[in-house]
RNA sequence: GGGUAGGUUGAGCAGGUGGUGAGCUCCGCUGACUGUAGAUCAGCCGUCUUCGACUGUGGGGGUUCGAUUCCCUCCCUGCCCA
């Protein structure tokens, strides 16, 4: 269908494009960056200060990760992003080998709130650290991002909420746009792909405008922008299925940002989409939501403090190879700082695998949405004989 | 045995010197979390028919229109002295 994607340092094919019937979008790739090669539809553990929060870097890739997100306006304020290049660079400072994205900080320009003021050269921040006062624009975000040597990095955008009024989305996507082109023109690293942000909220003429936009310009790959956010998951649809047809003869990756559990990730693929990053896994494992084949268990509930099963029986993870729920439950209630590591291996291990699933149904030709059946709205474990109770 | 300080909803407390004690922190129960200001946050946490009502300040008795408060008595706990 169409020739692999070459940039200057990266490279795409679609190794196993959608079927021609039409039947859905969902189409499998190799990736190939500076430090090694991501096969997608792929999952991108966040790990925003420079670690997957509560895991090694042998346990990140003992769940399965071939390539990581990082953040860029955590490490600019702490440790330093110049500090870290002094240093070696991200790679070496936190002794991860593979591939890292780094997101430009646009994200923080809303989840800091009323930490910001944004103007059309930029953004001022507030640290959410000491207060100190910081400025973004897209050449300092680039810059940054250069420094800490990612092998993608993300031009600087502004996100807004989904659900805000079209004057306001117009206006950050039409700036969003002008920071497209300065994030082009400040970036030099030639050892670093560029990706480009797509914005323009849940208006079908905006987002549209924004995809032709962002699209037209020389990046290595397109970011989805501005969904996970307060969205349903209908919209959300809608809006990929606006956005992903007019990049069907474009041969760069698809990134959307921010989505996170298996349901939705099982219905952005079936759109589209080849790559993903969320926080929602290793954020929920750490406050006790263990994600399993079927639905999820909250471990904190009383029911499994007598529970001498594991948390999943197949599953190769450092939990549920050594330890029953019991056992976890018992961590968590001690907040013992083991709960929030295994819980974590597991929860990453468990996305990281389905994503695998998902590449091989695709390859094979048999993938649909309701293949491997997760959706985690639908189901709760609740404990005993680990039988599932529908919502 | 004498003295002294106490006894408040699972635990620990606050308050209350005659007229609303269900207030706090733990513990416990449940839920939320999607480009990480999050090992966090929210609700519940005496009973019930739960937008409200009722009960509850160690037990019993007394004074009073009214007692957690004042009086009597008993029980229990800490400390000091024998």
């Amino acid at each position: 269908m169409t020739s692999p994607y070459v940039g200057r340092s990266s490279r795409y094919e679609v190794t196993t494009p959608p079927p021609a019937d039409g039947s859905t979008r969902a189409r499998a790739g190799r990736l190939t960056l500076t430090h090694g090669v991501v096969e997608t539809p792929q999952f991108m553990p966040v790990g925003t200060n420079a670690t997957v929060k509560a895991l090694s870097p042998d346990e990140i890739k003992q769940a399965g990760a071939t390539i990581i997100l990082s953040n860029t306006y955590h490490l600019y304020l702490r440790p330093g992003h110049e500090r870290i290049a002094r240093l070696g660079g991200l790679h070496r400072f936190m002794d991860w080998d593979r591939p890292i994205l780094t997101d430009s900080g646009g994200f923080q320009v809303v989840s800091l709130g009323d930490l910001r003021v944004v103007d059309e050269d930029g953004v001022t921040f507030r640290s959410h650290l000491d207060g100190s006062t910081h400025r973004f624009t897209p050449e300092v975000a680039i810059g940054a991002q250069e420094a800490l040597g990612s092998d993608i990095a993300v031009a600087f955008d502004q996100p807004v909420f989904p659900s805000s009024p079209r004057a306001v989305v117009a206006d950050a996507t039409e700036r969003t746009h002008r920071w497209a082109e300065r994030s082009i023109s400040a970036h030099t690293r030639e050892d670093q792909a560029l990706f480009g942000i797509v914005q323009g909220g849940l208006d079908p003429e905006l987002r549209t405008a924004s995809t032709r936009f962002i699209a037209a310009l020389p990046f290595d790959g397109i970011c989805i922008g501005g969904l996970a956010g307060d969205e349903t998951p209908a919209e959300r649809d809608e809006t990929l299925d606006i956005a992903i047809p007019l990049l069907n003869d474009d041969p760069r990756p698809r990134y959307l940002m921010g989505l996170g559990s298996p349901a939705d990730l099982l219905e952005a693929v079936h759109r589209g989409v080849d790559l993903f990053d969320s926080v929602l896994p290793a954020r929920v494992a750490r406050n006790g939501q263990l994600w399993v084949p079927g639905g999820r268990l909250n471990i904190r509930n009383s029911a499994f403090q007598d529970d001498p099963g594991p948390v999943q029986a197949d599953c190769p993870c450092l939990l549920c190879t050594r330890f029953s729920r019991a056992y976890l439950a018992h961590l968590f209630r001690a907040r013992e700082l083991l709960a929030y590591r295994l819980a974590t291996c597991h929860n990453l291990t468990f996305t990281l695998d389905f994503m695998d699933r998902i590449r091989a149904a695709i390859r094979a030709g048999s993938f649909s949405t309701s293949m491997p059946g997760l959706r985690l709205r639908a189901g709760r474990i609740t404990g005993g004989e680990g039988a599932v109770q529908s919502a």
